[in-house]
DNA sequence: TCAAAAGTGTTTGTTATACACCCATGA
DNA sequence: TCATGGGTGTATAACAAACACTTTTGA
């Protein structure tokens, strides 16, 4: 049997908590408790009995008053970078919320990213590691409609997946692609947006599961 | 300042290490060091100073003689879920290895998928945790080739990839794909298998890195 | 009545899939 | 010479992208 004690260390959970904020993606952050004019990403210590994911949604909620609509462990950290609790292993986590709904407690803030404040190396990673899992889980799981409210019109929806392609995306065929895959709903409610004709307000919907049969994917970038 | 002892825990790394057996996925196991008569994943206690990828890397040098050709974090486990060393948490991680060039060293073997000895829950989890990202990352890197050889032949590559998507592909149209992809070069060697006209030999060559502008994915299973 | 945004039918070009066939070798 | 697996040209089907257009509102 090993000694445990020569071997424990210390470790935290992070959360890496992202909306969209208009034009522009935005993590929270929160007052530092010991530094009041520095930032950073809610953590805490994690409790022996919790799981992972519980401690990391309880975290969420505490800066939050809601747990987020979608959330995953980005990875574990471990590396001689700084963490503002000193941290020998965090265990970090990404969590999605609708901006709407979402109302910060006192002392947390949304930055938009590419207007970060000063962050420690790690939990600098944890945000980089954070986009990467966004981007790479946008082509696995419809998890945009986790950024949005519960009712909303096509353009904000294709207003969004531009915001997280980055780039411009064709209306009608993105309104072909979205009726072949029976995600969304419309409701009986329009909204009118001052200037234009109102659009009509959809609901997340998901019906078929059908995933196209689609072949080897080749084209690829090599790691 | 937070008191650091009293929040301590003891924690490992672990390795599943996979390959390409015959006509199955193999994982590598280890004897246990208390109960000879159990087998379990590559583990070891994490040393504070190396990073959590350089241990994972060792601890698969330790036992196959020489490093993985790919290898990822899955994730930091930490339920209640039994564990052979103990650990209050425990990071595993994937690697991949060509069979054909890997020895694993006495008291280590390769058990196909589907005939994995008794294991303990949380090594459980990081199996299957291995098993959904190698079938992920085959969407969006090109893997499969860390299973090879330097030099195979195109039948070695589509039985490959057959194996890792459960599914037959069509002759003509998988090396259509692979053509237009630019990933192997010909070798001048052939290889006569016994039966049938012999094969061309292949190698591992990414030329181009041109990646398909596909269009916003809708066709996703719901999670 | 014009600008602006919503919403839709049809065409075009690209790509995946399949069919059909030839090639080379061992038994 | 036949079965077996390697290898390739050509047709077809599926799909993404674009174009062109109508609708509905506020100013």
């Amino acid at each position: 049997m090993r000694d445990r004690s020569s071997k424990s260390s210390y470790h935290t959970v992070d959360v890496v908590l992202v909306t969209a904020m208009g034009n522009e993606l935005a993590i929270l952050f929160t007052r530092s408790t010991s530094d009041r004019e520095r930032w950073s990403l809610p953590w805490k210590a994690a409790q022996g009995a919790e799981t992972l994911d519980a401690t990391a949604t309880r975290i969420a909620q505490d800066v939050l008053g809601e747990p987020p609509t979608w959330i995953e462990q980005i990875s574990a950290f471990a590396d001689g970078k700084r963490h503002p609790g000193n941290a020998d292993i965090s265990v970090a986590f990404v969590g999605l919320v609708p901006h709407e709904t979402a109302s910060p407690r006192p002392g947390n803030t949304w930055f938009p990213v590419g207007d970060l404040p000063p962050l420690s190396p790690r939990q600098r990673s944890m945000v980089e590691g954070s986009m990467r899992i966004i981007q790479a889980r946008l082509d696995q799981a419809p998890i945009a409609f986790r950024l949005l409210p519960p009712t909303f019109t096509l353009g904000e929806l294709q207003q969004l997946y531009e915001l997280l392609l980055s780039k411009r995306l064709h209306k009608a065929s993105f309104r072909r692609a979205l009726q072949a895959a029976w995600l969304v709903e419309p409701t009986d409610e329009w909204r009118s947006e001052g200037r234009g004709r109102p659009a009509q307000l959809y609901r997340y919907a998901p019906k078929k599961r059908r995933r196209s049969h689609r072949g080897v994917r080749f084209d690829l970038l090599h790691p």
